[in-house]
DNA sequence: CCTTGCATAGTACGATCATTGCATAGTACA
DNA sequence: TGTACTATGCAATGATCGTACTATGCAAGG
């Protein structure tokens, strides 16, 4: 049962890292993950940003100085308190993770097309079907080849 | 169909990047890359892991000095052909991917087993109740978080 | 048989950029 | 003045590439 669901595991890793390579405006995996925070979780500050990526602010300040930089995100300065800088991620930053997602959602369509229907099977099956419509050998424990 | 299987993939990439995240050895995405494909592929010449890695020779030169240094991984050259170089990873390296592949396991276990047993159902539910029980909201559409 | 030339495998070196933390400075609020 | 938020200087490590170099093997020719 859970090794049904760790062979769908590897598979989709495999997905998602695939979606982020490759991509037309180069990002690293942790600006990647800054910009899909600033999406999900809307404008942030500094500090906040820095406690949700788990790294120091002045990890963050200069996170944030990168995607300034690639025109992915946007500093302002809030009125209220004019120390704190509120980020927010910009049109073109918003269209990356949008595209990555996409990119993900075409290639997991693709995969799920390439599965047998079985819409009875018990979830063991249909996890272990998906890992190997994937390309997964269920043996060998590890071929993620992300990034 | 497709939105499911999403769910299901972030919930699962994000067990994936958890179970890197706080390790004892620290190893970078990387390097626990290169180590998973010399524990998958088992030894494999400086050549064809820059093959495997896509990246560039000398890239991947570096990177098996840094394994190298780390006692991840060992250099042996080859008695036919001296030219050749195996690179084979060590016992440590070896512990390092069993571990996180425990611990991946064991966080899919406990999520498998929050879930409802449902084993009739199709790949479908099975895949949205998944993701459902690993916390995942099918609306928000990125919150991966992995490092 | 030996040498010369070419191909292959790996490495050394220099360079650039990203990530990270610590310590510190600057700025704004109370 | 003291506290909070951000930014900056400094320093280390890592990933990555291109180029150049060394070592080895292979094949053709003398």
């Amino acid at each position: 049962m859970v090794d049904a669901v760790v062979a769908a595991s590897r598979a989709l890793v495999g997905v998602a890292a695939r979606s982020l390579a490759g991509l037309e405006e180069e990002v690293t995996l942790s600006q990647y993950r800054a910009l899909v925070l600033l999406c999900s979780r809307g404008p942030q500050g500094v500090a906040q940003l820095a406690d949700l990526l788990g790294v120091s602010p002045s990890t963050a300040t200069r996170m944030v100085d990168r995607l300034v930089t690639k025109g992915l995100a946007r500093r302002h300065r809030a009125s209220r308190d004019r120390r704190c800088v509120t980020v927010r991620v910009s049109g073109v930053g918003e269209a990356l993770v949008r595209e990555v997602t996409a990119r993900r959602r075409a290639e997991i369509a693709r995969i799920v097309g390439s599965m047998a229907p079985g819409s009875h099977e018990s979830l063991v099956r249909a996890l272990s079907e998906f890992a190997r419509a994937a390309g997964e050998v269920p043996d060998q424990s590890w071929a993620w080849g992300w990034q």
